[in-house]
RNA sequence: GCCUCGGUAGCUCAGUUGGUAGAGCAACGGACUGAAAAUCCGUGUGUCGCCAGUUCGAUUCUGGCCUGAGGCA
């Protein structure tokens, strides 16, 4: 497994980069376990997370720290600002530059992060064609307004006139998609509902389509166990100074009143908190809140990874999950 | 030892004048394709403490037992 050079095919004339993927439920072990198998195959670490690409807000995103990283390069951790937008699109982007950098010093791409749509849209080449910043920004708030007079049922009732496809398969109390939908139809004079559709296909092909060769791991374990683990690990980050990072946060998205239109502003242990600073809960609720929030945000991300195919689960608990991606990557790369 | 009140979903409790049960919270399942740590949809998951009696039928009535809290001695 030390033979690095076996690994990396670039040198075998092969068109697609190998890649490999660590994903799962928060709490699991990502970061440590990406970190040790780039060490033994000379990898560097591409993080798929929404909220750890932010800087400044380090505790609540379990972000990993530089002593952490062993000197291993990480990259789309800690560079944008809290109040800078990020997205699928956004990442999908970033991610495959630094894999064609990472593969050009002849080193492993290893993705690893609890963002499975991210992860998804990178492996599976979601096409995300160009969208004119300020054109979308405008129709944004031009919805939004719509939405603030007409309501969400006047919302919906225009998606039904413009694309009643799309109206079909979104409920109408999905504002968000709703809004998404009359975006996609305004921008690309084009049905979102097409657009969906051929792109869920590239998943169900799987790694025929897919621009790399890669190796998808799910790291998981007992649901109880897990949820103890958030519990603990949630208390930590109170001891360890998140509420201190949530009151250095809270001005930069409040103070203009745009509220929680920030995407950074949403993330769990923020957004309960930013509740407690402005008075409508208390600090107990609060915690109480980031707690279930997480274990619900668990939940949904192994719901997000059960429908993926052509995955290798790992147990956590059945010894060092290193063992096992070690072993695959041996059967399926050699080495 | 005696008296009183209680034992119903994971938790806190409601309820059934006898026809096998709900509410809040928690939990579980799913969708998602440019906000995704977001957003949305769906689901009661139960020996009604145990044993026996009465009854066509008991979680509900009766008796005994177990158990928790309080009170009296």
């Amino acid at each position: 497994m030390n033979n690095i050079e076996s690994l990396s095919n670039q040198h075998t004339g092969s068109a697609r980069a190998r890649v490999i993927v660590i994903t799962g439920p928060t709490a699991t072990g990502k970061s440590g376990a990406a970190v040790r198998l780039a060490k033994e195959i000379g990898g560097e670490i591409i993080s798929a997370d929404s909220m750890q690409v932010y800087k400044g807000m380090d505790i609540g995103s379990a972000k990993i720290t530089e002593e952490e990283m062993e000197g291993i390069p990480h990259h789309l951790i800690d560079i944008l600002d809290p109040r800078e937008e990020y997205s699928a699109a956004r990442f999908r982007e970033m991610a495959s530059e630094a894999i064609t950098e990472i593969v050009s010093r002849g080193h492993i791409p290893v993705i690893c992060g609890g963002t499975g749509f991210y992860i998804q849209a990178l492996l599976y080449g979601i096409d995300f064609t160009e969208e004119p910043a300020e054109e979308t920004e405008r129709y944004r708030q031009e919805l939004e307004t719509l939405a603030a007079s007409a309501g969400p049922d006047g919302l919906y009732a225009m998606l039904r006139e413009a694309d009643p496809e799309s109206a079909e398969a979104i409920d109408p109390h999905n504002v968000k998609r709703v809004m998404r939908a009359l975006m996609f139809y305004r921008l690309h004079g084009r049905k979102i509902s097409e657009h969906n559709r051929a792109e869920s296909e590239k998943r169900l092909h799987g790694q025929e389509h897919s621009p790399y060769e890669y190796l998808f791991f799910v790291l998981y374990g007992d649901r109880e166990k897990l949820y103890r683990k958030i519990d603990a690990r949630v208390d930590e980050m109170l001891s360890e100074g998140l509420i201190e990072e949530a009151r250095r946060l809270y001005p930069l998205f409040f103070q203009e009143g745009k509220t929680d239109s920030f995407t950074a502003a949403q993330g769990i242990g923020y957004k309960e908190l930013f509740s407690w600073l402005s008075g409508e809960i208390s600090l107990e609720e609060a915690v109480r809140l980031i707690k279930r929030n997480t274990r619900r945000f668990a939940k949904r991300q192994l719901t997000w990874f059960r429908r993926e195919r052509n995955v290798t689960w790992i147990n956590i608990d059945e010894g060092d999950p290193l063992d096992e991606i070690r072993k695959h990557i041996q059967i399926v790369w050699g080495g």
